[in-house]
DNA sequence: GCGTTAATGTTAAAATTATAACATTTAGTG
DNA sequence: CACTAAATGTTATAATTTTAACATTAACGC
């Protein structure tokens, strides 16, 4: 239809491809015509910006579309992180420096913090840091080097130094697979090293994992299970599972 | 009862991780609770989720961050600072290893890096590497360290060291201040250090600001105007500015 | 230039969302 | 059990966003 509309939906396109939102009468000013003009040009044209409560977003992006499903069994779910994740808060103190590692099993961890007085964070997780980030009251300190989409974590050939020489208090390790003969794994190499050199750095070493990692193996190998000082899940059976074998265990907290 | 409010706000959480956005209504009956305990919920608690025009977003979420959105405020300066970073686009080369200051000058760039084939951005700035993470053709370095939230940017002591070891081929580089006399200046001292090494680093040197930098003094000076190969502006006097004080001048580029 | 039509602007009303005040319920305590 | 304080609910009101209708402007063919 319009040759102008798409020139300015491009436009507006190019200023929210850097990720954020823009208000409707930014947008407006920002292309020198009405509201209205720019609600026009959504409705009429097919465009990957959608609006939002007044606000322009890039529907393409991951969080914008709206969730329908609601099942009970989603909501019985969160129950058990939040529980996983409660029940390692437990062991959390005023004054601590904690390693975080990366995933989005320590995620719902992260905003039970601005509880605290003091902390300090410790984390290569780019996820992990956006949480911490907002945390007024939380030190950050975020290991950088290569970024690795897969794992939102960065990679670098001197992390192991660079955490050696934090004062870690508390390691929060989560892993991908958990087994009694071959060890706690995870999917990607480049994590190996950061988590091995906050388990060999940090006072105290806490395995968070919920009950689907036992018994699996994935590629990457970075611990024994009797490497940590407390294992917290949601598994009822892993007490039994991991005593009698003949060798060192962790202490079992189960959420 | 502040459990129970975190209870609900991880039970929401849990529900959005997955990506996509709640109505307050849905997420009220999900927690069998008023809207208006959601409301509270959200503005009582620390949390990472935020609300968007009746909706629940993940505000961790690139594309959805209205609070310290930068567009938000500077939308009226934000076709200076497009017109500003679409000059500065015109010197990236394919294959080229960025050096990005923080700051919210240079994030209209990031976006138009995704028309290249293959780039390498090294940054020390929080907002700059979630501006970059999503790109898929575009390497991220970040160099970690201490997190400053002022400046959304992190400072470490061997800020300078890391960056001396990469093959930096262009800075970009901002600043809050910029004169003739006294030099170019920016608000927090730990960007110093990561600024004056990408300065000695890299191949060539662009300086990136607005007409309303010119004339003005910050806390931390950093660089010398004659540091720099080219000065991207859209300060119509800065070329008259610059030149014919009996020093060597970089070539200035207007928008 | 004139008339026609698409594009845009303006305005008012409707719907939705946000805020504030106060009522009610719930949990904890002596 | 009564008392207190915190948490939650309810309701009214304010602010904002959405929709619709109509007015105005710009574009284009003849």
């Amino acid at each position: 239809m319009n040759g102008r509309s798409a020139l300015r939906l491009a436009k507006l396109q190019e200023a929210l491809a850097s990720g954020g939102t823009l208000h409707l009468r930014d947008a407006a000013e920002l292309c020198d015509v009405s509201e209205m003009t720019i609600r026009r040009d959504l409705t009429t044209q097919a465009t990957a910006i959608s609006l939002l409560g007044g606000r322009l977003v890039m529907a393409s992006y991951p969080g914008v579309t709206p969730i329908y499903d609601l099942t009970e069994q989603q909501a019985s779910h969160y129950q058990a992180k939040y529980r996983l994740c409660q029940r390692a808060l437990a062991f959390i103190e005023e004054g601590d420096t904690l390693f975080i590692d990366c995933g989005s099993t320590l995620i719902p961890l992260l905003s039970q913090l601005s509880h605290f007085q003091e902390l300090t964070v410790v984390t290569y997780a780019l996820n992990v840091a956006n949480a911490v980030a907002v945390l007024p009251n939380v030190r950050l300190v975020l290991l950088g080097g290569l970024f690795y989409a897969a794992s939102q974590s960065f990679g670098s050939d001197n992390m192991t130094a660079a955490i050696e020489r934090l004062g870690i208090n508390k390691a929060l390790i989560s892993a991908a697979g958990v087994d009694l003969e071959r060890g706690v794994s995870c999917f990607h190499f480049h994590e190996v090293a950061p988590k091995q050199a906050a388990i060999a750095t940090a006072m105290q070493r806490l395995l968070v994992v919920d009950a689907s990692k036992f018994g699996v193996i994935r590629p990457a190998y970075f611990a024994s299970l009797d490497d940590f000082d407390v294992v917290v899940t949601d598994d009822q059976g892993a007490p039994q599972l991991l005593e009698g074998h003949g060798r060192s265990v962790p202490a079992v907290t189960v959420a």
